[in-house]
DNA sequence: ATCGACATTTACGTAAAAGTCAATGCGTAC
DNA sequence: GTACGCATTGACTTTTACGTAAATGTCGAT
């Protein structure tokens, strides 16, 4: 099939505007093919949206991202850079790891407000 | 004891600068006490702290934190605002459980690539 | 009294990630 | 053939979360 997607197609898709995926564009995150002024997007550009959206998200940034694609396209040839990108990677991970911490820990937060606000609902519900 | 902080002081242990902690003293986040100019922090400042910090990590706004530390606070009185509220932190609750699914999906690509990195590093090494 | 370290205020600057607006093109339905 | 809707480009604007510079204050040690 290989089918081609619209922006519009895109921007419904993810709830984004046509500007965000034209700046990843500008930004070299996407490649989207030309007909005339026209793009069309491929499944792979649908794919690698899909995971810039997720890495935003997360709270990166758009050369975070760039470096992170990068990443899985071409592990580098040569050793050192091999080693510096691992590096790199267990510096992301242990971030990623105290993300996830935080994010634990602030839904048991959210848990006990929560648990609060049903009580008073409960108390002044009594009285209605 | 009810020790007091002074601004560097708290600088140093959580690795912002003084510039920071009067930004959100400025944005009524907290409220050290003043004797002449300076600014004494308090116990409980240096907590309300480490919750913006943690806050911030996960990538809540100035506001959002704003309103998750007035949740705290004050569970408010009247029954609708409590609803309010509570459709409020589900919203979030979402948010989070999507952002900590995103970065265990991310975790694990990163797993990949390492182990990419450590085959490619020792057929490589095995030449060296 | 002066020096250094730390503190303060005010004001302007900035980077990231889009939003918004205006002018224009291109295809097609009527 | 023209009006309409979707697309495009470029320029300008906005918001957030501080950074940074300048000019000054305070205080203990020398």
């Amino acid at each position: 099939m290989d089918k081609y997607y619209t922006i519009t197609e895109l921007t419904r898709e993810f709830g984004v505007s046509t500007r965000t995926l034209r700046f990843y564009e500008d930004e070299g995150l996407i490649h989207p093919e030309r007909r005339g002024r026209t793009r069309f997007f491929r499944a792979t550009d649908r794919h690698l949206i899909k995971e810039i959206l997720r890495g935003r998200r997360i709270g990166f940034s758009i050369s975070e991202i760039r470096e992170i694609i990068q990443m899985y396209k071409e592990p580098p040839g040569e050793a050192g850079q091999l080693r510096l990108m691992m590096k790199r990677l267990e510096d992301k991970r242990a971030e990623l790891i105290q993300k996830r911490r935080d994010i634990e820990e602030t839904l048991e937060e959210m848990s006990n407000v929560e648990e609060a606000c049903l009580t008073r609902l409960a108390e002044i519900g009594v009285g209605t």
